[in-house]
DNA sequence: ATTCCGTTTGCAATATATTTCCATCTATGA
DNA sequence: TCATAGATGGAAATATATTGCAAACGGAAT
């Protein structure tokens, strides 16, 4: 089994300080628990998922917080709100350019690092007056759990947010 | 200006028909007028906008309804339900392989058909036991309607409904 | 360490999006 | 036309997200 790079990295937390710092944004605990638990996992977490996570160590925080930390991470450019077809917002503490495989059954979202995809050549969609800053390729189809049980109707593609479950490592 | 061929074809059509056919699902004038107003416009409306148009036509109709009918097109393989950060859902009647251009300021989603990115190589990912079923590009940037609004701060990219607008074609 | 001030938090209320329940109604085949 | 499986409408429940405000906190100056 190849050994992992932790995602919550030495660099990644003094990004996160020092542009804190730079825009008058205080450093406090709900804020580093929040970007620690995003940044730690490997699912793109909804709110509500960092919220149940945190709230056991994080005596009373609210959810109400993580939304808003969450947002304040995609403005301050340390994350990103990812696309995904549940329609419920995701976030992903890692701004690189990357891919998502999404499965149809229970919505989860995993990455793909792959060289050839990030060298696509943009459209022109100047002349539609579209201005493209980046993009990702999303797949679809379905995670090796959601395979693995049986009776999967795969005609029912719908989101079960009831079975979901995560990527052991 | 270029003609553009209806997306609700007589092809779509029938294949709706025969495809409730045999599936033994109805054909109601619900089903039909959702999906016609759905395969009639280009800008991958919400639910909530579907029932909008619909309940001027058809006196009474619920929105459960329109809610219900467009997870019934996804089932059936006649609509998509499409990728994107807002927390609502979307929805495209155009099934085959294309591509989407997402305003981080106001939301809107349009189509890009481009032969080469129908090519991509699929990432083998069935070591990882995930099953690869389609992909889509999701470019995001800056719609022609919000660049040339004066005074919007692309740092803040949280996507505002309220500013909503569509492709006049 | 203490004080101050602007930022952040928690809570409650509100808004928006979606689903469920069930009585009633309708499309469709016999 | 009739029977009936399947669909609808409407209310209510649930899920998701945002807002307003008083209290608490972080960070800089002292």
């Amino acid at each position: 089994m190849k050994k992992r790079e932790p995602i919550f990295s030495k660099f990644k937390k003094n990004e996160f300080e020092s542009i804190c710092r730079e825009r008058g944004l205080a450093l406090t605990i709900q804020r580093r628990a929040i970007l620690a638990e995003l940044a730690g996992r490997r699912d793109h977490p909804t709110p509500d998922q960092i919220y149940d996570v945190i709230k056991e160590r994080l005596e009373g925080v609210s959810r109400t917080t993580v939304y808003r930390a969450l947002e304040t991470f995609v403005c301050i450019g340390i994350a990103r709100k990812i696309s995904n077809p549940e329609a419920k917002a995701r976030y992903d503490a890692d701004t690189s350019r990357h891919h998502h495989l999404t499965c149809l059954h229970c919505g989860i979202v995993l990455d793909i690092h792959d060289g050839d995809l990030n060298k696509l050549k943009l459209p022109n969609e100047s002349e539609r007056g579209f201005e493209v800053i980046d993009y990702s390729v999303a797949f679809t189809g379905f995670c090796g759990h959601c395979r693995s049980m049986g009776g999967i109707d795969r005609a029912v593609t719908k989101i079960n947010p009831g079975s979901s479950h995560y990527e052991t490592s």
